[in-house]
DNA sequence: CCTCAGTCTTACAACGTTGCAACATCTGGT
DNA sequence: ACCAGATGTTGCAACGTTGTAAGACTGAGG
């Protein structure tokens, strides 16, 4: 059934070396020979045979992108990006759900099965910094998120220090007193510790002590763990007026528990978030949240990875920080409402979304805007596509 | 650099076949003879060339998984399904986004650039049935949603009909009296079309007749669409006071704009959605919903795509209805609220998620289940897996 | 008419794997 | 000792493609 370039070949009465260069568009055949076998290809419906191809010249034209969970907003809102830099390159992008099990990241970083792929872009949750160097001598390799000290590989990310230090920053610009954090884990490396010391960073330097029992765990950086941390928070000794969730996801979990005790946010409790997905934009309150430029850090990833596939493999180690920037919505600052109706002044304000330096001050200029056009989300960019 | 059979062959002094029968775990070897050559494949790190192994014997292990976006929740949410589904019978999947354009749809549907998978689940939006029933013969391909009129493939998606004329019977049973709809398309078929059908079902049933002016556009099924329709109503002749919306998203952006008129949900108006994504769970108020069994759905795409591999390709038509269910939650029930406070005290009782039939009446019970233990979401499944 | 360069086309051999059929070696029954 | 069958092992060819080098046409210059 399928057709191949022997077929093609015969039907064309030619070579089937010269079918292969006109596939290939190369030169040194005549154009009325070029026309002809085109037709034929056309009419045939010849398509090239990919396996075929590789295995001659190596190449596959594919990309993996392993991340451990497709279905966490962050994760999915990057992959699509990721899928449309890849595409402006000539290059497919398969996506690989590794869960976080160290072997799955394994394969997809050394290349699938037989270097199925040209390169991987990884964001490894359980791999060593030496598994990661091991694999990424013969595969170029990408990672993105937190920097694996020393992997000698390349690495896109924000800055998760500096980024957790101006959200702490603005929660206490806001004169909240009991600042607590949420996403802890044991790790001493990683995305926790990384922004929970930016957390740690900026309290210090406001001179104030963070409290142990404001610290809470983050577990797998679900919903549902924000949900369980809070209520778990809210049942101890200290209650908090301000929280820094390590991602938005948390932080959402958070404002329901926080709802469910019967809390006003942003009134009794201040929530920021860090991730900036488009959940977040549309909650009620909606969610003041650590931005980076997920543009720009799939751009980096699929530009670097480039880097990698053409040059020698030994490109040495490379590092892109992406920019973030802090955006201020309802969920920390409460509009200015000139008398009562609390939070359903808020509402009516729409979702302020602004992009705020470090303080907090913009935001309620910036809500009165959204008001005025309506915009939910703010501060944001929009995307194309359909559900179905 | 890479180690192939032969290198492997040559080291442990048999024939390369015996190499690759070792691979692929055949009988006819000995076992001292396995042990030795399984040593030597160890100890130098041979990993069988997937391109070639397929250009021999024409199976990859692979299968595309095309949807539109991956980044809209619904869509991550059962691929994540899928891929877990697949796994569990070997398979590799290879996620495809093709942003709704036929042309790449086509390229999924077809088994990518020359039958790189070996089978396709896709999820189209802009391919004709007359399009796919042409790729279809040649490369295995189940449909996923509603179904095309007679392409002649196989097909796994959820009554849309039915399920939106339960989430209206729902509304109706709440006494509500002006019920709109959002998320009408122009098209005579697909899901907008079909769930448009099931509301006025439901409606006519009711001796209710549908006013023009609630219903409401749908756009891309993106939460945006969902603000701007319900804005766009509330700045009409006729406030509504329940909303059924084809989409969690749309629903979504429905409520936040309710919000933005200082409108009550579920009091002044009670918002339906359809999917159950996430989000919804936790959103303040949760999300009341129509939940197909995603579980059922994945395991169902997966399996016939199997007998679509297996068997002839000539497997003729057949098709697979999920089974769903509303899930009643805040947004459509107001809990029983002894005395004031309503909207404090409705966030107090906890997001109710019960699966009740088609009335909404065991809502409030599950609302008080679910305060005692403090489950946010209730009604659905659990996920593992971590965030970066 | 021959040569030579330039342009176009072709045959052949690989890429790494596996199906096939042939061969080799054992085991136990006559 | 011989054979039949079961059990292991092997070489060859093929999958569809492209790089290489060699071949076959052109037309211009000798």
């Amino acid at each position: 059934m399928p057709v191949n370039l022997k077929d093609v070949a015969v039907s064309a009465g030619v070579s089937v070396k010269t079918v292969s260069n006109v596939v290939n568009d190369r030169p040194y055949v005549r154009s009325d020979t070029r026309a002809r076998v085109q037709a034929v290809i056309d009419a045939m419906g010849y398509r090239p045979n990919l396996p075929a191809r590789q295995l001659r010249t190596g190449r596959s034209g594919l990309i993996a992108l392993a991340v451990p969970e497709i279905d966490v907003p962050y994760f999915a809102e990057l992959a699509g990006k990721i899928v449309r830099a890849a595409e402006r390159r000539g290059w497919t992008v398969l996506i690989d759900m590794t869960g976080g099990e160290r072997s799955r990241e394994r394969r997809s970083a050394a290349g699938f099965p037989g270097d199925l792929v040209d390169g991987t872009i990884a964001s490894p949750l359980s791999m060593t910094a030496r598994e990661v160097a091991a694999v990424s001598k013969g595969h170029p390799l990408v990672l993105l998120g937190e920097k694996l000290a020393h992997a000698g590989s390349s690495h896109v990310g924000v800055d998760s220090v500096a980024a957790a230090a101006d959200a702490t920053r603005h929660l206490i610009s806001l004169d909240r007193r009991r600042i607590a954090a949420i996403g802890a884990a044991d790790e001493a490396t990683g995305t926790a510790a990384l922004r929970l010391r930016g957390y740690q960073q900026a309290m210090a330097e406001a001179g104030r002590r963070p409290q142990s029992e404001l610290i809470g765990a983050g577990g797998l950086y679900h919903r549902e763990d924000g949900f369980r941390a809070m209520n778990a928070m809210l049942d101890g000794p200290v209650r908090p007026d301000a929280v820094f969730c390590f991602n938005d996801l948390l932080a959402l979990g958070a404002i329901r528990a926080l709802h469910c005790h019967g809390l006003d946010v942003p009134r009794d409790v201040a929530v920021v978030g860090f991730d900036d997905i488009e959940d977040g934009r549309y909650n009620t309150p909606s969610l003041t949240t650590i931005a980076p430029d997920k543009d720009a850090l799939a751009e980096a990833a699929v530009r670097l990875l480039g880097l990698r596939m053409d040059g020698a493999s030994g490109a040495g180690q490379s590092e892109i920080r992406a920019p973030h920037h802090l955006v201020v919505r309802e969920s920390s600052v409460a509009p200015l409402s000139p008398s009562g109706r609390g939070r359903l002044a808020a509402a009516r304000l729409g979702p302020a979304g602004a992009r705020a330096g470090a303080l907090g001050l913009d935001a309620a200029r910036a809500g009165g805007r959204a008001a005025g056009n309506r915009s939910p989300g703010g501060g944001a960019d929009r995307r194309g596509g359909g559900d179905r």
